[in-house]
DNA sequence: TTGACAGTTGACGTTAACGTCAACTATCTC
DNA sequence: GAGATAGTTGACGTTAACGTCAACTGTCAA
């Protein structure tokens, strides 16, 4: 599967265990497994927006925990420009009602659409497993 | 959400009720809600190889098989060049012993990322349901 | 004060996965 | 035989999500 399997080899996201007040780019990078460049042009993006020092960057405890939550949405396949209309459906609690008609209809939607793709990973998970129960009686039966 | 939403609204992939022999490359197309030029980039990839008849493609439900199985894959997030290359894993039966146990080990890795997804759906979905809730409450408080 | 670092902002490059023509071909229908 | 219709092959365009590089800035230790 080649390098390109890194692609999908996503952070392994248990909030880092960093109990800090704040954090550098460089920390909450590293802590994630991602780059400093993501991170910024996550930013650039409106996912995030974090306090400055100076110049610099300063991340929050919340600001880990938004990461957090932005790595995992787009573990599960959603693109940055629906994550940020999550973000910003979130930040709705004045919307009238018909936009929360429209809301909720969307968190719906997205809900039945994880729905299906746990089946459709269920699925292929099923499918690896018998498939390396094969290989593996093949190994048992030593090389030919 | 805005349209890119349909970014991941992927086919409901119920295998065509099409019990035909063979198919059409606009009848797989419609069937699994896709386009065209979609499948002949697959094809281009390696992906699929149907008969021709003359310059037309011909799929057998074979074919519509492994048609399903790689939407499928790529809906659970994987990239063409890895389906391709999981395809290329199924077709080793021949293959010696140390090829086969970095098979397995890919597999098995595999089998690890799409559970962590599995997790991380199950938390996404999760958290919109009670995100709904809370937007319902509000439908029902009226509006103010 | 001079590196050595960590961080910053553009600007441009890159890859994946198609979309979008354009120019043909083959088949059937009128 | 002239469209209409469904299919074909290039070739080029496009979007998302960063990578890469260049040119600075700010901070601290020697």
């Amino acid at each position: 599967m080649s390098d390109h399997a890194h692609a999908f080899a996503h952070a392994p996201l248990p909030p880092p265990a960093n109990d800090a007040a704040s954090f550098t780019i460089t920390e909450l990078a590293q802590g994630f497994n991602v780059t400093p460049r993501a991170i910024r042009f996550y930013e650039d993006n409106g996912l995030i927006a974090p306090e400055r020092q100076g110049q610099n960057r300063v991340y929050s405890r919340r600001d880990r925990a938004r990461l957090a939550w932005i790595l995992r949405a787009k573990n599960v396949g959603f693109s940055l420009a629906e994550i940020r209309e999550m973000i910003d459906l979130y930040d709705i609690g004045d919307g009238r009602v018909k936009q929360r008609r429209v809301t909720l209809e969307k968190c719906r939607n997205r809900i039945l659409a994880l729905t299906e793709q746990r089946t459709d990973i269920d699925a292929t998970i099923a499918e690896l497993q018998s498939f390396c129960a094969v290989v593996e009686t093949q190994l048992l039966e030593g090389p030919h």
